[in-house]
DNA sequence: GACTGCGGCGCG
DNA sequence: AAAGCGCGCCGCAGTC
């Protein structure tokens, strides 16, 4: 461990094509350094990779990572500098984020775009290459990254709890990992599957342009009942002119209020909706689109939400509906093992608060059953329904009486969220459990609320300063809640994508050749939904991957939660296709 | 024509 | 029956 080196540190020189690799001691001084060749690259990141795994460090993984998976080459573990970036300066647990923040060019969080030359007064020609030598949003440059790591590494260092900052450092990273492999591996893509359910539930597929003739029909049908020859149903406003003519009073076109009335026009609109959805969100061009030798390639972003959940961008990886689940499908001699975590926030929540009467509740069993069993509610709906209520700061009708209770039963973990609320309703910043901190309020934000105490100010003022610090008071609330179920979901798959790498070779496989070199031939992460994984598997290493999605599970519970009565039950199935729920 | 905001609805 | 959090995507409509 002494003479391990630590960090190895990836960088493009200071001028010219080629790459730095710098290996880096404990105290980060550099101990040596290789210049590496553009073609050489993937062979030296293998070569020592394969002496002693190491923890790269890089701008950024997608820039570095995506061209090392297409020449074959994995690696154990990395430092995304963007990523940890993003986290550190603004987490309130870092003493002095000053340095940091100073660093704007490394302030990219996911999507962001990088600010055009005409806006980096120190541009320069060879700024100029090395933005046009890769797409990454950051500085590529070895010198650059290592002083960004020094900042960081020192940030960490003087922070509170900094061995929480560590593991989400690398929890973070490690999903940006998990992101590019699963990218170069693919989602196994059952077009035909897709197809079929797609003429099933909307017809066969028109011309270009045109809808299919089931929409058309039902499109007449609402036309007919509402006596509106010429109604374009895309289009809300008209759609809601039209139901008020025929005196359904509704306030919006939203299915919850239509289909509270009773109506001629009512059923074949829904229906409509219903495929319009399909149909555009799904339909025949995101096929074409997004499958590729049966393949889908979604593009996700790790850390692209404020609470630390990954986004995606284009494709919608992240909502897929579950209607077309089927169409996942296992390769031929390959299984699908799925697996999803029973109530991962309540048990979160239960984990971080400590509070017994909610660790008891779902040991062992689902959380709501449990809940219900204590003789708190009657029945799983309501537990459900007060438990989401707790976590989202509902207030109204059956949620806010459940809420009140749950209160009373479980008093540490109603106290947490409660705390959380009333820091963000004062605009104040909360922390998830390793410490990624809820962005600072808004100085619109923070004046309104000033202005509606002041003696003159309006009635009108001051309930809109009301309304928006409990809008506030939510989202800090269950801030800590998602932010730290996320955590949990990163080392998670963290712990998860290692131990399936580890599996012995499967053998050839020309039937998963779709998936790369990399993960051709053994158990590999294919899908990661928040609280639910997806592993494509050779049919022989399907138990092998099961068992070690419970291992990785228990593992990420002890690691966040070390020595917490809670659990983190899975569901778990293997199987050819992903079922629809 | 490009952009933005919004309604609506899919996912957790 | 829909509520309370976080998202992305589509199409429409208003704006420049």
């Amino acid at each position: 461990m002494v003479s391990a080196s630590p960090w190895c540190l990836l960088g493009r020189a200071a001028q010219g094509p080629d790459a730095l690799l710098i290996d880096l001691d404990a105290g980060c001084a550099e101990r040596t350094r290789e210049q590496i060749a553009p073609g050489d690259l993937a062979r030296a990141v293998a070569a020592r990779e394969a002496a002693a795994p190491t923890r790269w460090v890089w701008s950024d993984t997608p820039a570095w990572y995506d061209a090392l998976l297409a020449a074959g080459v994995r690696v154990e573990r990395c430092h995304d500098l963007r990523l940890v970036h993003v986290i550190l300066a603004r987490s309130a647990r870092v003493a002095d984020p000053g340095p940091l923040q100073a660093a704007e060019s490394w302030d990219r969080p996911p999507d962001a775009p990088a600010p055009g030359p005409a806006e980096q007064p120190g541009a320069t020609l060879f700024d100029l290459e090395t933005a046009a030598a890769g797409s990454s949003p950051v500085p590529q440059d070895a010198q650059s990254a290592l002083e960004e790591l020094r900042r960081q590494l020192e940030a960490i260092a003087g922070a509170d709890e900094p061995t929480a900052l560590r593991l989400l450092a690398a929890a973070e990273s490690a999903g940006a990992l998990v992101a590019a492999e699963m990218r170069a591996a693919g989602m196994p893509w059952d077009a035909q599957e897709h197809d079929r359910i797609l003429v099933e539930s909307l017809g066969a597929r028109p011309r270009a342009g045109a809808l299919p003739a089931r929409m058309e029909e039902l499109a007449q049908q609402v036309r007919g009942a509402l006596g509106d020859p010429h109604l374009a149903l895309d289009s809300p406003p008209r759609l809601l002119r039209a139901l008020h003519r025929a005196e359904i009073p509704v306030d919006s076109t939203s299915k919850w209020e239509l289909s509270a009335h009773e109506h001629p026009a009512i059923a074949p609109l829904l229906r409509y909706k219903e495929m319009s959805r399909l149909l555009t969100a799904n339909g025949w061009a995101w096929l074409d689109a997004w499958v590729r030798e049966g393949r889908y390639r979604p593009v996700y972003v790790p850390g692209g939400v404020v609470t630390g959940r990954w986004a995606s961008s284009g494709g919608g990886a992240l909502q897929i509906p579950r209607r077309l689940r089927p169409a996942l499908r296992a390769d031929p001699g390959w299984l699908l093992v799925s697996a999803d975590v029973s109530q991962l926030e309540p048990r979160v929540l239960a984990a971080m608060s400590q509070d017994p009467a909610m660790a008891a509740a779902g040991a062992g069993r689902d959380l709501y059953a449990g809940i219900v069993e204590s003789g708190i509610v009657a029945t799983r709906q309501e537990a459900k329904v007060g438990m989401l209520g707790a976590l989202y700061g509902g207030t109204s009708g059956d949620s806010g009486v459940l809420v009140r209770r749950l209160r009373v039963s479980f008093p540490a973990a109603m106290g947490l969220v409660d705390d959380a609320a009333a820091v963000g309703e004062r605009g104040g910043t909360v922390s998830t459990w390793l410490g990624r901190s809820s962005p600072p309020p808004d100085p619109r934000w923070l004046e309104a609320q000033r202005e509606a105490n002041l003696p003159e100010a309006s009635a009108a003022a001051q309930e809109r300063a009301r309304r928006s610090a409990r809008d506030r008071g939510r989202f800090t609330r269950n801030f800590v809640v998602q932010g730290t179920a996320a955590e949990w979901a990163l080392s998670w798959i963290a712990a998860l994508r290692l131990s399936l790498s580890r599996l012995p070779d499967a053998g050839a496989d020309d039937a998963a050749e779709p998936s790369g070199p990399v993960f051709a031939r053994r158990a590999h992460l294919v899908h990661f939904l928040h609280d639910e994984v997806l592993v494509h598997s050779p049919a022989a290493q399907a138990e092998d991957a099961a068992a070690a999605i419970r291992d990785a599970a228990e593992s990420a519970g002890r690691l966040l939660f070390p020595g917490s009565a809670v659990d983190f039950p899975l569901e778990l199935a293997i199987a050819e296709r992903s079922e629809a729920k």
